[in-house]
DNA sequence: GTCGTAATTATGCAAGCGTATAATTGAACG
DNA sequence: CGTTCAATTATACGCTTGCATAATTACGAC
């Protein structure tokens, strides 16, 4: 009896990665940095260890873009459908409420973005992306709000838009961390209306009113 | 020459676990939990690694020891200096003041924060910890409101009560976060003049001009 | 003083970590 | 069908980690 040695098939660069990226994302929601080993990581994407050198030269470069994926992943599933709706109001609306509904809103989401934030201190690289996902989301934040605000006739200065994206986005990456790491604070559906109320009250617009058309 | 012996004073159990805990929450701020060791807090506490055990059956203990401390820290520093104010709207005007402004806000106090939630989500013990000083913060946060808006003639039912203090402590969360885990986003003083508009905003209050008093 | 004991140090161990490297093997190609 | 080469497995090394245990020592009690 031979020790057998086992049988794999080859795969794309790409899917391989892509496996070993979505490995890395479930163990780092599941159990935390700690738990997210290169040897369990092999074993979630259903591959031996040394694979993961093959493809990644360290093991930072794999969690880094796993952090890239998982980023580019709330991005968009925050703004997916946004599109849809027909005025500027109701794709504000549409956003602010796929902030604080499920999947954005996640325990595993949150625990991954805290997961990272230590990383992201320490590493340039991370550090870099981070900047970029949190600039990108206020700046398309910022420009539903001018189109809102253009809507009801009013017409914002640079500063006044940006002072009032700052705050918008304030109000719902707040609300995401609290429904994320505490989901049994609150009750069903109660995050969506106090998050239409209180973006509505910083800009002086009816929300809850646009997210119905 | 015999390997000399390192020399040592005996303290007491309360401050010996005290400058633990500290160090602790040093070393988690600058390098992440990973950078938190046994040897490396020991270390740091100018202590031998073997003394930890004596006063923390576990490493675990200690962690969840010092994230009691840096959440209590965090609520009492947010909430120094509240109370001299003489009217509640001042009053209020002052935490969010003091939500969005070092030290409160600071690099190291966020990255200590995510660092803990991974270990928040596993372990019971620390998650009661979080839901308590959650609840704490916002159930004190929520008084300062229900106080403010009485002083301006309004009487706020329970349930608005409790949303309006979900969506201001979301807003304090949120620039806190981002404040922290980002400060060269934002001019020097820009998250004030952001918290005190948009919180009274929402709360339909003029709290620019009540933090002046 | 000297004695007892709790505080502290010193040392070691077993497990797990990331990384390196050599040996195999699947599959495309002529 | 044989060759070739990258994809994959297998194995091992050196280091760090948390935890245990035994040896010392500071310091108060008497």
């Amino acid at each position: 009896m031979t020790g057998e040695r086992r049988k794999f098939r080859r795969e794309g660069a790409d899917s391989r990665r892509q496996a070993l990226v979505m490995a890395t994302l479930d163990l780092i929601a599941e159990q935390g940095v700690r738990g997210a080993t290169v040897r369990a990581i092999a074993e979630r994407a259903d591959v031996t260890q040394g694979l993961i050198r093959h493809y990644f030269s360290t093991k930072d470069e794999l969690v880094q873009e796993a952090y890239l994926a998982h980023m580019a992943g709330l991005t968009e599933q925050t703004f997916a459908g946004v599109a849809e709706c027909n005025t500027a109001g109701a794709r504000l609306a549409a956003l602010v409420v796929a902030s604080v509904t499920p999947p954005v809103v996640d325990a595993a989401s949150v625990g991954l973005w805290a997961g990272f934030l230590n990383h992201v201190r320490q590493d340039a690289r991370m550090r870099a992306v981070h900047a970029r996902t949190y600039h990108d989301f206020r700046d398309r934040l910022e420009r539903l709000i001018v189109a809102a605000l253009e809507e009801a006739g009013r017409a914002p200065d640079a500063g006044q838009a940006r002072r009032l994206a700052i705050a918008c986005n304030a109000v719902i990456d707040g609300l995401w961390l609290e429904g994320g790491a505490l989901p049994e604070a609150f009750e069903p559906d109660e995050l969506i209306g106090i998050a239409l109320t209180a973006v509505g009250a910083i800009l002086q617009l009816d929300l809850e009113e646009a997210a119905k058309t």
